[in-house]
DNA sequence: GGTTTTATTGCAATGAGGTTGCAATAGCAT
DNA sequence: ATGCTATTGCAACCTCATTGCAATAAAACC
């Protein structure tokens, strides 16, 4: 992990920003948290929790825009919900650009999955006119492991 | 367009509903607009232009949200906007439970479209034990006309 | 190592979109 | 015309997020 979150931070030098103590924070949290996607609002907590540190909530909201930008970490959102993020641990970039993620309204398990459902209808809109089609899919349910209990 | 109005209000007595000012007024701006889909702002400036009737704006929303309960109305979400509302014009309940729809970002066009592009997805994931699937999809780009000009 | 430069941060305020509680009002059944 | 109660208006509040600006800290330079 330690090698990743290296990685991660050099990916920052690379691009001419600063490795600060709030990004540290931001991306040590993400790793820590890796199989789950993270709010705002709950990186900040376990943040402010371990009191090594002071960062404000708006920092947060300001380093998870500039990690996505880089891709290093992917956003899902949610209808009525808060934003959420996790490490981007694929390397291919090409590959990891899913769109489409499940949610589980219990655990909070975010999953991406492959393959683009829509394409094939934006053909479609394409050729009927419609021109700079963009879409965005969320489903939700309850996961395996929370259906059984 | 009268018809269909009272055929709309009918709806509301049917359902023990009162018919006031205020739902009158909301319908009667959605009838008008029936091409557009409108969000409760919309609905309330276009209320309070006409000064026949003050109508606050949490109404509005209470309103619309009575309206989409008895499938009167159709909502449309898009992430980052304000909801949108549109009669809803089709009689067939069932047919008319339009799940997707797409959405202009020039000229704010709101249409429907049939046949759902996710049960497929859906009933893999049921194989495989999730369960309680919803999903919401959205698609945005530019209208054949807007894509002209 | 100290100084300078400027990217980043903290803080306070603001914004959009929407909801809630409760007293006042207006439908409508009788 | 009266009484019951569904609706409304108002004020307050909520969540999620963004913005402006002065203060701070990273890191490049000497």
């Amino acid at each position: 992990m330690e090698n990743n979150l290296d990685q991660f931070l050099q990916t920052l030098k690379n691009n001419k920003l600063r490795i600060t103590q709030s990004r540290i924070a931001v991306a040590t949290v993400l790793f820590k948290s890796s199989n789950q996607a993270l709010t705002p609002e709950e990186i900040f907590q376990k943040i402010d929790a371990s009191k090594k540190l002071h960062c404000d909530q708006v920092s947060v909201y300001r380093i998870l825009a500039t990690l996505e930008e880089l891709s290093l970490v992917t956003k899902s959102k949610f209808q009525g919900e808060a934003s959420r993020y996790m490490v981007n641990l694929c390397k291919d970039k090409e590959d990891h650009h899913h769109e489409h993620y499940f949610k589980c309204y219990s655990c909070n398990l975010v999953e991406p999955f492959k393959g683009c459902l829509v394409s094939k209808k934006e053909k479609e809109l394409e050729k009927a006119g419609y021109t700079q089609l963009k879409h965005h899919l969320e489903i939700t349910g309850l996961c395996p492991s929370c259906a059984l209990s």
